[in-house]
DNA sequence: AGGTTTTTTTACCACTTGGTAAATACACGA
DNA sequence: TCGTGTATTTACCAAGTGGTAAAAAAACCT
């Protein structure tokens, strides 16, 4: 006996809605929310609007969708900074794997940024029963690490947001970016001034 | 004779504006471009929407005179940092800056940070022709200071990106960082982690 | 106060947008 | 190949939205 009464999906329906999702993800990402229209999600997946709906209730139900599916993949890297490395090396290899994120992931980087930005209203709880607790973990064993003399002393809490915001920025704000220096400086000179940034500041 | 045809706004026509203006900025920073409605501003506003449109054009006029307003507030601390000054106080003291204005002006800031994440549809001239000269120049100011053995060698670039980019963090990811940390640590906390960082990142 | 200009309200409209109902076309196993 | 459930289209609607016209009300100025 399986768990629920949902019949497995068939080909179609996996194809179409992720489709539909893919679409919605460029959409959402580049309008925001209220900004963004079924008929665009439409013309971008190419399936038409009524379609749609019988794929997913609603509006709102896409972007739920994509939400969730957001967290994970958003908080994989953090999950991933492990407690029996050496600390400097974990910590850089978060940095990077944030900035690859960022560039391999622009748009799921925008539709979170554009999220928060509203007040995140409709990923509030989701930051407090998922994110919270691993933040929380994640500090924690940051400190251990910096009272064993392993690093130099910072908070941590200021430490996460420092990386979160500067790797994201690279996505998020890119638009001023691209107006502001050659797009090929990006890449490498964004990795070696992180890493010269976040080697000097815990350097013990 | 004066510069141009437009009469001298009575005292009704700069409290109105002013009114609209600051009304508007709530919704558009709250709920970006598309988000926001007529009928929302004049409600916040105590104006009807037709009485709206008496002083401004329409939606699109709010929106460009607010951007258009917000360039000057935010070129403004990077203009003040200075080439007679000592490069490491110069520097610190522009991120305090940019600080004291996440702190004060939250609401610019996501007028800002929603407008480049859409692709600066409306801003990405001004982007051009105001900020690039400035950026150009004080990465100019940046790499002498550096070749004078004043700072640490760093790309000037990134290194302004990383002082938007954490400042303005606090005022864009603010509903994300109500739910990690009390408000309390906020304030002290950051001022305190970002002097120790660029300090270190910046010593020669 | 009276006339003129500025400001505000009332009533409205065209268009967009999220969503629905029902009919139609399609896929697929027996 | 036939029938049944699945997928898609067509036609439509109610609410919301940006915007307008014109009348009414204030404000201002001799």
């Amino acid at each position: 006996m399986t768990t629920g009464t949902e019949k497995k999906p068939s080909r179609i329906q996996l194809r179409n809605r992720h489709r539909i999702l893919d679409a919605a993800l460029n959409v959402f990402s580049q309008h925001g929310y209220r900004g963004a229209t079924l008929d665009l999600i439409a013309k971008e997946a190419g399936i038409s609007k009524p379609n749609i709906l019988y794929y997913f209730s609603g509006k709102e139900e896409i972007h739920v969708t994509l939400l969730n599916q957001l967290m994970e993949t958003w908080l994989d890297p953090l999950i991933e900074m492990d407690a029996s490395g050496d600390p400097m090396t974990e910590l850089l290899a978060y940095v990077q794997r944030k900035l690859d994120m960022a560039r391999d992931l622009p748009r799921e980087s925008r539709l979170f940024a554009n999220e928060i930005l509203q007040g995140a209203p409709r990923m509030g709880p989701h930051l407090a029963s998922d994110l919270k607790p691993l933040f929380d973990e994640k500090c924690a064993l940051i400190e251990t690490w910096i009272h064993e003399g392993k690093l130099a002393k910072v908070d941590p809490r200021h430490l996460i947001f420092s990386i979160w915001s500067t790797t994201q920025h690279y996505a998020d704000f890119e638009a001023q970016i691209d107006v502001l220096m050659p797009k090929r400086a990006k890449e490498d000179g964004a990795t070696d001034y992180l890493n010269a940034m976040f080697t000097k500041l815990l350097s013990p």
